[in-house]
DNA sequence: GTCTATACCGTGATAGAC
DNA sequence: GTCTATCACGGTATAGAC
């Protein structure tokens, strides 16, 4: 009960710089907007987290923990279903990709909003080479390597160039920019994830097999 | 004679600008780097093209024309060539991404900032709405029309995901982040782009069929 | 330990003098 | 076309309230 809300105001620095770094990216947000957005006052950023780099690195860190797991728990759930030969690459692909859909459907918006910040991260020149390895390399190759043995045959060139067509398909849906909805004329919606992965899931999967040598 | 070199600096101002905003971001760059670059003074940036949201404008705007007819004659020599029952799904994404790969190896490495930049775009919740559609829906549209008279049969919505996944695909590879470099230990480059392009076209035209209902 | 008010100093966009 | 001045804003440090 001492403090019973202390975090509070913590944790909704996080949330706001999350939702501001996520749309705005790095440069195109202050610390006075955060703070306003948090309701907090500027210095209390600076207190909790130090500069605004590593503001910007907590927010990220924060919940790569727990998305690295879920991750990992889906990869290895469908191993241990699928016995010795090893799931089937849409079964892998599925497991890359549910555990964001179930993030991003959850009434905590800021699972969104921290997903859209790793697709700015992603596909940002300066801050991919920075801060992508460091947190998703390990769990990736855990991925591309069952790919691989799901792809008896396939070169190593192949499988990679693939899950950099994945990963470009996942990083567009993750930054939920609303273009499909224009293009479409509202007949598809960035918002709606299920039927993102629904559609990335057999897409990416053909793509890998037609270019692995597996069709 | 008169004013030989006078088109010099303000070319070289919009070089710079394309260069600095395609790798760190519209905030992330400031008029005294891009004066700086471009060996020009503070204000000239200003007096050539007003405020910086303009300039930004100016750079976006310069080489989309060119671009563009360049990817709509791609289209139409191989809807020539295709004759009555029109080009195969793999012939117009083709004509979709091999303009982009010769623009990016020319010697003029303006065109690779250019995409790059192109791709910051496309990525951001906050420009892509507000640029994209503007200078690139309408040839993008024609560019469905032909996959649709290729997947005949197939769901418009089927069609608008798998055109999202072969637009994310290719917006990873335009933003040239050294990624895929990093994660196969060099086995692939980012800056090969013949190598994306390569892989990129069977993957995508692959997933069309299978989610088009198509294999 | 948590938080606020405020001050400092550099830097940025832009307008106006030349 | 160029140089300089202005004026606002941003990141950050500090002093102290609770």
């Amino acid at each position: 009960m001492t403090n019973k809300n202390t975090p509070a105001k913590r944790d909704r620095i996080l949330d706001a710089a999350e939702a501001l770094f996520a749309e705005h990216g790095y440069d195109g947000v202050t610390l006075r907007r955060i703070a306003t957005r948090a309701g907090v006052d500027v210095a209390l950023a600076n207190y909790h987290f130090g500069k605004k780099l590593d503001l910007f690195q907590a927010v990220f860190d924060r919940r790569a923990q727990t998305l690295n797991e879920s991750r990992r728990d889906a990869l290895h759930a469908c191993q241990a279903i699928a016995g010795d030969e090893g799931p089937s690459v849409e079964q892998i692909i599925e497991a890359f990709l549910r555990p964001l859909e179930l993030a991003q459907e959850t009434g905590d918006e800021g699972w969104r909003h921290y997903l859209a910040l790793i697709a700015y991260i992603n596909n940002s020149p300066y801050w991919g080479p920075r801060m992508m390895s460091q947190l998703f390399d390990e769990l990736v190759q855990e991925f591309i390597q069952a790919l691989r043995k799901a792809l008896p045959g396939a070169r190593d060139e192949d499988v990679y160039w693939c899950y950099h067509n994945l990963s470009g398909a996942l990083t567009l849906t993750l930054a939920n920019t609303g273009r499909i909805d224009k293009l479409s004329r509202g007949k598809c919606l960035s918002a709606d994830f299920q039927a993102a992965y629904d559609h990335m899931i057999p897409f990416t999967a053909a793509g890998f097999r037609r270019v692995c040598g597996q069709e």
